[in-house]
DNA sequence: TCCCGTTCGTAACGCTCGTTACGAGAACCA
DNA sequence: TGGTTCTCGTAACGAGCGTTACGAACGGGA
């Protein structure tokens, strides 16, 4: 070792400004050298830590993942019932303020990038899929007499209808106002019978 | 006049060549080369139809909505009764041919483009205001006791859940097959007592 | 104290992009 | 038929990108 290398500070610093980049200029332009401008270092640390700018995105794949995953997981636990449970794992994807707006922009470019990208639509596959997982684990704990199928397709149009929210939020935040979007999914819990 | 020129043509060669481009490679790929190498031309001809990158943009967006526009239109018409007609209009939006997934491709690139693209994010917000004016109209037809609160929710609603249906789909096409995405908009229409 | 390995800033290379300038060629008018 | 004008292909420029190479700075072992 030499010259100073706090690795761990390094990472989240990256991570940040991998993160400010991501939302406020999108996936396009999340290039080195804008990472590194948001990290206040150079660009010969960005690809000191980084191999190239594709490991780069794919980190920030991961992050996105694992802020998904901690908040899911935070607000199931902290429900009181399953029906509450269930309420807030959605309601955690709308996007009504800074930090779940932001997330919903990132998400958003993510998903977009997808389209021509098999390595981060596998990756979107991947986490899509454990999503819907722990929708259809919920949702057969509120209604354990429902058939699979039943369950299988409420969990299909719940999970599009709080991905739109965000994604119409993320694209029109003044259109689609927190109020709405909570007014939006708790009429369709009620009118699922889920609510 | 002079050398041969059929604009008509070649504006139709040209849109043609702006929507698979679009449709291929994505938004960030939509150079002047690539649409010339579409179009069996050169970037010359490109240059002298749109004068700069933007345009050829815009125009690419203002096909979107077109497109939608006559689509939704074309359904509406051919519809039964004001049921079958929010129905045709709500399934229009969802991915469940290679014409519908193309269009969801487009449209869910627009979308994360407007994130940090103020011209985008405006013209977003002009269709969408129309998108959901039109279901407002419909859902009133089929409801005329409703709240005008209980029916701008249930649009809400509604358009989040087959626009997110539809970039699910998008991103992930065999997760989201069209009779997934068919059963899951029945089942909503009819949890909300619309079907 | 001297040397060495690690760390990271600096600068360059090649590539692709949008954009511009210029010239060749075809239709049209005289 | 010669000149003019519009059309469009060709080629270049500068900017920004990812990536690479190199060298300076710094801490630790001898």
């Amino acid at each position: 070792m030499s010259r100073t290398a706090d690795r761990p500070a390094q990472e989240t610093l990256l991570s940040r400004a991998l993160w400010q980049v991501l939302a406020e200029q999108g996936l396009d332009r999340l290039t080195i050298r804008a990472v590194a401008a948001a990290a206040g270092c150079t660009t010969g640390l960005v690809m000191h830590r980084f191999p190239n700018r594709r490991a780069l995105l794919l980190h920030a794949r991961h992050l996105l993942h694992e802020r998904t995953k901690q908040r899911m997981e935070a607000r199931e636990a902290a429900a009181a019932d399953p029906r509450a449970a269930l309420r807030a794992v959605l309601a955690q994807s709308l996007a009504v303020d800074s930090d779940s707006r932001t997330h919903a922009v990132v998400w958003l470019g993510f998903l977009a990038a997808a389209v021509s990208d098999d390595e981060l639509a596998a990756a979107h596959r991947v986490h899509n899929r454990a999503w819907r997982d722990r929708l259809i684990r919920l949702v057969s704990a509120v209604a354990p007499d429902w058939s699979t199928t039943r369950v299988t397709t409420a969990v299909t149009a719940l999970a599009a209808m709080v991905e739109g929210t965000a994604v119409l939020a993320a694209a029109d935040p003044a259109g689609y106002p927190p109020a709405a979007q909570r007014a939006a999914l708790d009429a369709t819990l009620t009118a699922h019978g889920l609510a």
